[in-house]
Order: structure tokens, then sequence, then C-alpha cells
DNA sequence: CGTCCATATGGCATGTTGTGCCAACAAGGC
DNA sequence: GCCTTGTTGGCACAACATGCCATATGGACG
């Protein structure tokens, strides 16, 4: 997600600085606000405009900061909704993470993912529709794939931490792009129609299907029952 | 792979302009080789000092064209070498495209992709080289992504023509999505190690692995024996 | 051959992008 | 209080990307 070398460097060195208690720094945090409030104001603009005839001075007078300092937060202008599109992903990451290894791995995926794509409240569901807007504007392709490349290397992660030593990387890379292709596509084909963020054709809907599709087969390692 | 309207618009006008037989237009023909012989600049110059130290100016100059010329065959600095990336996945997909309609798809996307992860001549194997230098760019990570975006839409098509009518399109788009996955991240593996360009970690190994792995117990509608 | 039209190219001007640098300032630890 | 660390804004500036126009180039047609 990050991309100047210095930029790296300092949210590392940041990162680093994190207390023994699992929660990040107050200025992390402090960050990561700011970082949600641009994101919010950009997806506005872009939703209302377009990315292309919006530019990075508004997107920072909008948000009540300077243009230096926008770029501080987002390396390139288009990725300032990242955060917004990124946020599915992550709670669905989190889902999986938490959930008890005994479930088979296959069960797992499509669960954690199904509940990530149904919205809980209206917040969720205003979200779901921004983010079909913000799919729809080809401009904002480059950060969707993004996006997508660093959900994937995370997952590798999960993955890794979820089954067993001495398993082939390649394995677990696999798995990682089939989960992530199954919720991009499911996304992208939403997003290409007109269907509601509930029932047929809905998010969690196709997500389900994708998924169950695209790891079938997917020899996962270990299963629980029969490793 | 076209991004500014304007430049969309032209290039389909000229595309309609093509006659009856299925060879593209002389100036067609030669915009392509003229994109190409950039394309090689670009790459050369990426290879040796980075995209981020290459300006936009030094390609132009150094692939005898001028500045404004370059923008007008590719609309960001990085796309420059996306003829090249895209050319293993061209070969893959006329090779799927004119292989026999009665064998398994499944057998054909393996075989069609080690095929075309199989370098031919020494020519094709230094391309392979070049494909591993720039793909360890981080600043080409975007046009890495643009072009496997640009396949899956293309493979949709291919796919499409080879099944009955009346599938799922979301079937199709699930098939795309995991065979481009199986591609790209066979190469990006082969491309974070130091296997050479034949034997065991070599892009036809893993592709073929990769292939096979994300494919088992996809429904691929029509199989010939059982439909 | 000359005319006409479509396209390719280059040069120029210009708005926008993205970054390095510096000075000012807020926050937390000692 | 002081010092360290990190954030912010302003400024300058190179690079990026595009619109516009003037000029070839090259094929089609009379």
């Amino acid at each position: 997600m990050c991309h100047s070398g210095a930029m790296c460097r300092d949210l590392d060195r940041l990162r680093t600085l994190a207390p023994v208690t699992g929660r990040p720094t107050l200025t992390q945090r402090r960050r990561d606000a700011t970082r949600l409030e641009i994101a919010r104001t950009a997806a506005a603009l872009f939703a209302e405009r377009g990315a292309e005839a919006t530019t990075a001075e508004e997107i920072a007078a909008a948000a009540g900061i300077s243009l230096r300092t926008f770029y501080r937060y987002f390396s390139v202008k288009e990725d300032a909704v990242a955060p917004l599109l990124a946020a599915g992903g992550q709670r669905w990451m989190d889902l999986l993470a938490e959930s008890p290894a005994d479930v088979p791995l296959r069960e797992a995926l499509e669960r954690s993912a199904v509940e990530s794509l149904t919205p809980a409240d209206d917040a969720a569901v205003e979200a779901m529709y921004w983010t079909r807007d913000l799919l729809r504007d080809p401009r904002l392709d480059g950060t969707w794939q993004k996006v997508h490349a660093g959900s994937e290397e995370r997952l590798r992660g999960v993955l890794a931490a979820r089954c067993p030593d001495g398993v082939d990387p390649l394995e677990v890379r696999l798995a990682a792009a089939a989960a992530t292709a199954a919720i991009r596509v499911a996304l992208e084909q939403w997003a290409g129609s007109d269907a509601a963020v509930t029932g047929p054709g809905s998010p969690q809907d196709l997500g389900g299907r994708c998924m169950r599709e695209l790891t079938v087969g997917l020899r996962l390692w270990a299963q629980p029952a029969g490793d």
C-alpha cells in the first residue's frame, strides 16, 4: 500500500515504535483517522465529478489540509480512496483470522467473505454504494487493483499462519490469489449490474458463489479431519 | 489498454476501417511497429536505471521521437513497456484460440500456457529475462496489473467463443480470472526467484502447476466427453 | 499530375502532479 | 522547563500529461 521509499521507511519506523499492547500508537491512530477523513472527502468529490476532473488541490482544500500534507498521506491522487476500497477486504481478513482453526479453510474463507460482504448497518450499505460509484470510474482502476494486490499479499500471511509449517509457499500463494480473485470478481460483477446490496446478484450472493467455485478442488493442505 | 477518450475513439475508427482481409491496416501495422520499438527502448532504459529515474523525455529521445509523440502512443510513462509484458499473454491466447475445440478446456488452457511460457529461441529467452527485470521494478507494478486486467478481459472473450451459448457469464468470468491468476502468480513467483528459464522453478514449470491447481474443480460447462 | 483528405508528427504553452527542503509548531517523555 | 520526535504548510521545481496549431506524409480519386 506504500509506494515512495521515504514514506515507507517512516511508516515502518512508526510501526516498530508501537507499544507492547496490541494497540497502535496514538499518533498512528490519529494518522489513520486523518487518512480516512481525506479518503471520504476524496470519494465524495470523485463520485460527484469523477477522478479525472478533480484536482489534488481541491481534495486537500475540501479536507482542510494543504496540498503538501495531502501528498504526505497519499503518494498518488487516485489512491486517496484506497482506504475505503480496502476497508471491506480488511474486515474480511479480520473475520478470517479470528475464525476458529478447526473449521475447514474453504468454509472459513467463504463464510467470512459472505459476512464481510453483508452490510451490517445503514452506514455499511451507503459504503457499498459509494464503492460501486468509485468502481465505475475508469480512472480508479489502478487503485482498485493495487488494493487487491495488497489484499492478496496480506492474505498470504493470514493463510500461512493457519497452515502447518513446511507447506509449499506456492500453494499458499495460489490459495490467496484464488480467494482474492473471488472477491474482486464478485464486486466487479456487482458494480457492472444494477443489483441491490442484498438478494440475488448482491455482493454477498456473488461473493459466496465465486468463493465456492474458485476454491473447489484447491488442495488446501491440512483438512482438519484428514491431515 | 486505452485510456484517453479521444484516442480511444480514433483507434476504434481506425480499426473499423480495416479491410475485409483479416489483416490490419498498413498504418495500423506501422503504429504497432513504432509502439513496439518505443517499448523496447523504454525497457532497456528501465532495466538500466529503473523506471523512477527515467524520464519520458529520455525514452522519447532514445526512440527518436518527440515527447509529444511518445504520449500519443502511451498515456502513462510506465505503460511504455506494456506491449512487452503483454506479448506472452497474447501468444498464450492465440495458442488457446487455435487449439482444437475437442480437447478439454482445462487441458487446452494448461498446454497453451506451458507452451507460451516455453521460450522458442534465444530472442524469447532474452525477452523473459527482460520481463523479470521489469517485474522487479516496483514502479512497474501498476502496468503489470493493468496488463493482466486486459488479459483477463480478452480471455473472457476467447472462452465465451469456446463454450456453448447460454452459459452463465459469471462462470466464464471466473474461469478467466483463475487462468489469468495462474499465469500471473507463476511469473511473479519466478521473478522473485533466481530460477532459470527452463527446468524446475522455471515459468513453464510453475505455469503448468499453477494452472492445474487453479482450474481443478472449476465447473467448466461442457466437458467434451460428458456434456 | 494535382487535389483532397485523413493521419502522423513536432513544437509550444499550460495546468497538474509529486517531491525535496526548510521553518514553525504541537505532543509526549525525562 | 527542555529535548526529542513527528506533523504541518509554504515554496520552489522538475516531471508529467494534454490541448492546440502548424506542418508534413501518404494514399485515393479525378
